[in-house]
DNA sequence: CAAATATCCTTAACATGTTAACTTGTATTG
DNA sequence: CAATACAAGTTAACATGTTAAGGATATTTG
């Protein structure tokens, strides 16, 4: 049987802890969980998205967002407006309260990178992205294929 | 600013998620969580355990853990006795009926890491153990020696 | 155009992640 | 031995993960 130690998902979870291990604290110090840091950064980077493309691209489900976002309002962190062309559609955009906030987190999300690439070397985080995302892809792709598992 | 898309948080995420796309349906079949599994593993592997050895091997924090074993535990896949030396500490094992479970699981189990071993190539599998290992063997020896964080 | 379908988002319900407080049993210390 | 500190688990409270169902708007179809 397979040994316990190696199990690749858990290899991932284990190191995405690690990952966030520094920066997790200084999330939480301004009442962010990873999950609205994901939120901020996406509407940072794209401007405004509507809610499945943010629900895309920050891998939270539709749920998920739904409830982050209603809470990321209430704080005045996002701003919300319905697309006048498809009012099924719901804009979303970071407030200048958002910007700020993300501002003042920005460097400490860069040491961290820093620090990663200093712990582990350039070359070594390259060739980690690179595993990771061929494994992605081929995965991802091969598993759209067969959809009707057969037995092992 | 760094690119969204080079978040090796996300990118852990994501290949996590594309590991266990193919598994995941399969435990829900059965009404088990990928947790559920993970504490079926463990003490398939190692046999009798107490809660925060089961913890720390499954990466389950210990309230996570005690709903868990409750909800196994009505289920009749485990059995908990108190350890007679140490009244605090609760020891787990697996009953017939959760080794069956198991046993049933186990070849799916097996299918997915050929799966991926043959899309992905032996040696690249390997590769990214080894660089997840190192990823989180260096992360975590520093993050232990500097409790203290300076500014960025 | 009316009915059926599909899409976007929300809500419900339950399991898990996460921190803090609490209970009980064990070890330390005076 | 009594008081204190420590350790193992549980419970509480709230956020998120996850599936299913619901409500509103768009689109397609007959």
């Amino acid at each position: 049987m397979r040994n316990f130690e190696r199990s690749l998902p858990m290899s991932l979870l284990i190191a995405r802890e690690a990952v966030m291990a520094k920066f997790t604290p200084v999330l939480r110090e301004h009442g962010l969980s990873s999950q609205q840091w994901r939120v901020l950064r996406a509407l940072i980077e794209y401007g405004e998205l509507d809610a499945t493309e943010l629900s895309n691209r920050c891998c939270l489900m539709m749920p998920s967002l739904s409830r982050i976002l209603k809470n990321m309002l209430e704080r005045g962190l996002i701003a919300r407006r319905t697309d006048s062309k498809d009012q099924r559609r719901s804009l979303i955009s970071l407030t200048s309260a958002g910007e700020k906030l993300f501002d003042t987190l920005a460097p400490w999300n860069e040491a961290r990178y820093d620090h990663i690439e200093n712990i582990l070397g350039k070359e070594k985080l390259e060739q980690l992205y690179a595993l990771l995302d061929e494994t992605i892809d081929k995965l991802n792709h091969l598993n759209d294929q067969d959809k009707g598992a057969s037995a092992p």
